[in-house]
DNA sequence: GCGACAG
DNA sequence: ATCTTGTCGC
């Protein structure tokens, strides 16, 4: 994918607070998807010591074969430097911009990305899976493994069980803590950019394997952790 | 001032 | 996220 280039991200924590308060408007919480022929799963890891980042994006093939498996169209590992800590809050600063390295020598361009992190469920409406959507301009959906803020009860025990994600003092729905396998603690779905949380959450549980994570981002996690199977 | 805090 | 051994369970 040809990729805009990066720029303004070395920037202190207030500027970069600044900057999300700014792009948060321009993030899109409706549908405004093109049919679905390939998924993307990103991922990010690091290096012992953290110095060396390691983006990981898995493209799948949608729809899935008759017995369920997703065939993998293409594949890209990125490593660049570490640019900055990490702080909770500011999670895509750290993250995109080796995101984005791995997007660039990719060869197809998917139509929906399962992103590692927060989407709009962010203090700002803007984490990781937001920032990325916005600067890719593509249909995003944030799969976290645990929360960063908001208020939830406990979904139920069967697997596609969810409750909503509430935040605020008008209680905005940011999200849903859903039960993607059961006896295993729930997932944080939310709308990254051009993709309700509705149309998330059908997506995800679509693309839920017998694990506890969508294949799209399961895959990408294997291969930013370096891990084989 | 005291917790909470994606990866 | 990463550093790490064994262990419980399908």
């Amino acid at each position: 994918m040809s990729i805009t280039p990066l720029h303004e991200w070395h920037l202190s924590p207030s500027e970069a607070i600044a900057l999300q308060k700014r792009l948060a408007s321009s993030v899109e919480r409706a549908d405004r998807l093109d049919p679905v022929r390939r998924i993307a799963g990103v991922d990010i890891g690091f290096e012992q010591g953290g110095d060396i980042t390691r983006a990981a994006v898995v493209v799948l093939a949608w729809p899935p074969s008759a017995g369920g498996e997703f065939e993998v169209v293409a594949q890209v590992v990125h490593r660049e430097p570490t640019r900055m800590p990490y702080v909770p809050g500011l999670l895509s600063f750290r993250e995109v911009p080796a995101a984005l390295g791995a997007f660039e020598r990719l060869e197809v361009t998917p139509q929906l990305v399962m992103v590692d992190g927060q989407g709009v469920a962010h203090p700002r409406r803007i984490g990781v899976a937001s920032h990325l959507g916005l600067w890719l301009d593509l249909p995003t959906i944030g799969v976290a493994k645990s929360r960063l803020c908001g208020r939830h009860t406990e979904p139920g025990p069967a697997r596609g069980d969810w409750t909503p994600l509430v935040d605020g003092v008008d209680d905005d729905v940011i999200g849903a803590v859903l039960r993607s396998r059961a006896k295993v603690k729930p997932i944080f779905v939310s709308s990254g950019h051009r993709v309700a949380l509705a149309t998330a959450l059908e997506w995800v549980t679509a693309c839920l394997g017998r694990t506890k994570l969508p294949e799209p981002t399961r895959l990408a996690d294997r291969l930013a952790s370096r891990r084989g199977e």
